[in-house]
DNA sequence: TGAAATGTTGGGGCG
DNA sequence: ACGCCCCAACATTTC
């Protein structure tokens, strides 16, 4: 239908990179493609992943120029903007991956058919899950629980392998005017809270596969128990770069399959690694089948909860302030560099959820806003694994014990001690519980507690005693369900 | 991808 | 020699 030269308009969005990129490649096979990035004015994403997606969009940007293409960015409605490009270029076709959001698979939906309307090519692409949400069902219905959906997935698909970079590319013939990344104030000024994290992270495609080669190199052969180690390098911090689509799961799923070929000792390791993979795809697909993950509970009941409205106590698990250690040192790790430990993550959940029983969404918010891997699907499903509330959840009752969690995963309190510097003198027998320690222990470290470092926001025994009270409130549903 | 409470077992001290 | 008690160590159940 359309000419062999006209030109197709490349959309960008969480995916942020040339190689595996298929509607880029499709495009390129073509003939001359336009790369857009459109930032939606109704844009809900968070301070930290905006950080990173405005540095890696001026990575991706560099990267186009060198091979003679440019990037056209532009804000507000995607409506009105994509079918302005389209008649200022002449273009004959828009190309994008898809998108498993409900609100990019509405804006997508409402483009495909406003796009066909006027003549032109729309096709949409997977790139950024192993498998489309709709192609692994057990019965025609979603699965909702880890273990069988991560087996019948293994089972009965073969992944795709990862598409190469487009080489070369042709460049169109004019450049519509592009925005200026710098007006959109994706970066912090005052404060210019930024400089942490630049400090942690280096951002893009290259930096991706940098770290993971980092990952193999250092984490890998400890990953299967070191993984729960927060004090320890063994975990692959590949999420914001999954996060933001400057790598994506096939090649990563691919990657480690190969290197499980050529290693067979790292096997074992692998295999744990690319189930952590499993769970990004289990969390998309319940997203895709349960529009209302973020906000509403899967477990209905739950709707009934009696949280606590206590701003204040929030207030203090965001900023590290609650006295229990490992609680604080995860939540500066995140404060500081947009990320934090699993492990450590679901420990600060629980905390909040279960000792303080604030609402899972404030975490969900906070998280939100702070971590630069910030992700729809991982961060509502994960929430509500820890709440009690999720399809797959941890039962409400398993309520971790901040301390004995510390003693076990940061055995040298090397973590809390990174984290959280008043504490580094403490000897490690009593780093984890610093209230318990003894006055001359707490004077010879340098810690007035209280001053230095504050005394426990609850008592854990009595908090884990009120959760479970409040959780008989609602049990009875739980149980029939 | 918990923790605490409760139950069971077996060795050793002791009358 | 024997039974009783204590309690650590481990297992099971319960929340």
């Amino acid at each position: 239908m359309s000419h062999p030269t006209a030109l197709t308009l490349v959309l960008f969005r969480n995916d942020l990179r040339l190689a595996d990129h298929p509607a880029l490649w499709h495009a390129a096979q073509k003939g001359p493609i336009l790369p857009v990035y459109l930032r939606s004015t109704a844009d809900q994403s968070g301070l930290a992943w905006r950080w990173w997606q405005g540095n890696s969009l001026q990575i991706l940007k560099a990267r186009l120029a060198e091979r003679g293409l440019p990037l056209v960015l532009r804000s507000g409605q995607a409506r009105e903007i994509l079918p302005e490009i389209v008649r200022r270029t002449g273009a004959a076709a828009v190309y994008w991956n898809r998108r498993y959001d409900p609100e990019g698979m509405r804006e997508d939906e409402e483009l495909k058919r406003l796009l066909k309307t006027m003549g032109i090519e729309v096709r949409s692409f997977a790139g950024n899950l192993l498998v489309e949400p709709w192609e692994h069902l057990r019965e025609g219905r979603p699965y909702r629980v880890f273990t069988p959906f991560w087996k019948a997935m293994l089972a009965r698909h073969q992944f795709a392998r990862p598409l190469p970079e487009p080489t070369p590319c042709t460049a169109p013939a004019d450049t519509p005017k592009s925005e200026d990344l710098a007006d959109w104030g994706w970066q912090p000024r005052h404060p210019d809270w930024s400089l942490s994290l630049a400090a942690h992270w280096r951002v893009g495609e290259a930096a991706a596969w940098e770290r993971l080669h980092a990952f193999v190199d250092e984490g890998l052969t400890h990953y299967a128990e070191g993984r729960n180690l927060p004090g320890k390098p063994y975990v692959s911090r590949l999420s914001p770069y999954l996060a933001h689509g400057e790598i994506s799961p096939r090649q990563i799923w691919w990657h480690f399959s190969d290197l499980a070929q050529e290693q067979p000792g790292s096997h074992r390791h692998i295999e744990a690694f690319l189930r952590e993979l499993g769970w990004r795809e289990f969390s998309w697909h319940l997203l895709y089948h349960f529009p209302d993950l973020p906000r509403e509970p899967l477990r209905p009941e739950f709707g009934q909860f009696p949280w606590r409205d206590d701003p204040a106590a929030l207030r203090a698990w965001q900023r590290g302030r609650t006295g229990y250690p490992i609680v604080d040192a995860g939540m500066r790790e995140l404060w500081q560099s947009g990320w934090m430990h699993n492990r450590v993550r679901m420990i600060v959940a629980s905390f909040l959820v279960k000792d303080l029983r604030v609402p899972w969404q404030e975490g969900e918010a906070w998280f939100w806003d702070t971590l630069v891997d910030a992700d729809l699907a991982n961060n509502s499903a994960s929430w509500q694994w820890v709440a009690g509330c999720g399809a797959d959840a941890a039962p409400y009752f398993r309520v971790f014990n901040p301390v004995l969690q510390a003693e076990k995963f940061d055995p040298d309190g090397d973590y809390i001690r990174k984290w959280l510097p008043p504490l580094r003198q403490l000897p490690t027998a009593h780093i984890h519980a610093p209230w318990e320690a003894p006055a001359p222990v707490l004077e010879k470290a340098g810690v007035t507690l209280g001053k230095d470092y504050p005394r426990p926001l609850v008592d854990h025994h009595q908090a884990r005693e009120a959760a479970l009270a409040a959780w008989e409130t609602i049990r009875r549903q739980t149980e029939g369900g």
